[in-house]
DNA sequence: ATTGACTTTGACTTTTACTGACCTTGCCGC
DNA sequence: GCGGCAAGGTCAGTAAAAGTCAAAGTCAAT
């Protein structure tokens, strides 16, 4: 078996052990499974995405973890759709369609919607090349609304 | 758990038992949670800054004392003093103390911080060039609190 | 044999926590 | 005023994490 099959199957049963959240600590982890460090960062950037239905937090320094949280899918299976049909770029007016729609669907409180909208207007990313604004979108697309689920 | 965390506890709770205000003496505190005295400094300067919402006096000699109080304002004002206080670039973790504060003082829904902070994590920016990323982040923060006001 | 997607690795970076030696300030008794 | 004790302040150094990235390896499909 590969060495990030072992690592992506320990986080699962974690997962699976303590309802849909675990929090690791990278070297311990890396240690006991005997692997570098950085493949730990390789499997949870390769299998725990949003795409893949996870929310990855982590914090360095003293004290440091990675919690990782599997959406709960019972109520959210609306925005796994959502987030898996976008892709790697989105534009503001898909954007604001599809956000118009989940509003429309209770999806998301207004206040929500609002704060998402004014995330993804060309104003607030302005600064950024139009060629990889797209691309920016789509990432704080996927990555917001899939708190909503939590 | 860290022993920065325990300190940091040890003074929100005396703020919420005393209605935002706390007063404590540096060398007592470090003595009865089992820590050098600077340790308590450095959780001070780390997390109860003005960017946070507290404001910090203190005096040194015998019968010295910190006092570190919470500052209460109204939410409208309190978001324009916040924008206002943001220039062209926010780093991560400013960022995320600004937000903390924001929902402990009950500016904003559970929710609409998650959507907030998923936004403005590493790991949603991480296609933008990192100094350009704290100039996009500013943008968001701005532009994404403001809502709030309406 | 070549390609290309996926995996593995380790050197280097960044962030956060903790500590102790030394500094400054205020109070008090003489 | 002066000296001494009793606070709190500063800072630089060390340690303890996690993050990044590019080079190298693997392997199945062509």
């Amino acid at each position: 078996m590969r060495m990030s099959d072992l690592v992506a199957q320990y986080i699962l049963n974690m997962l699976e052990a303590q309802d849909g959240s675990a929090e690791i600590q990278r070297n311990e982890l890396a240690g006991s499974l005997g692997c570098v460090p950085s493949q730990i960062n390789y499997v949870i950037t390769s299998r725990f995405t949003p795409e893949q239905g996870y929310i990855v937090e982590s914090r360095r320094g003293g004290g440091g973890y990675i919690r990782i949280s599997r959406v709960k899918m019972d109520k959210g299976t609306a925005i796994m759709h959502i987030v898996n049909s976008i892709g790697n770029h989105l534009d503001r007016a898909s954007a604001e369609a599809m956000l118009k729609n989940m509003l429309q669907q209770d999806m998301m409180a207004l206040q929500t919607a609002k704060v998402i909208a004014a995330a993804l207007s060309d104003r607030t990313l302005r600064s950024v090349d139009p060629i990889k604004r797209d691309e920016l979108r789509a990432s704080l697309f996927k990555n917001m609304i899939i708190t909503l689920n939590n």
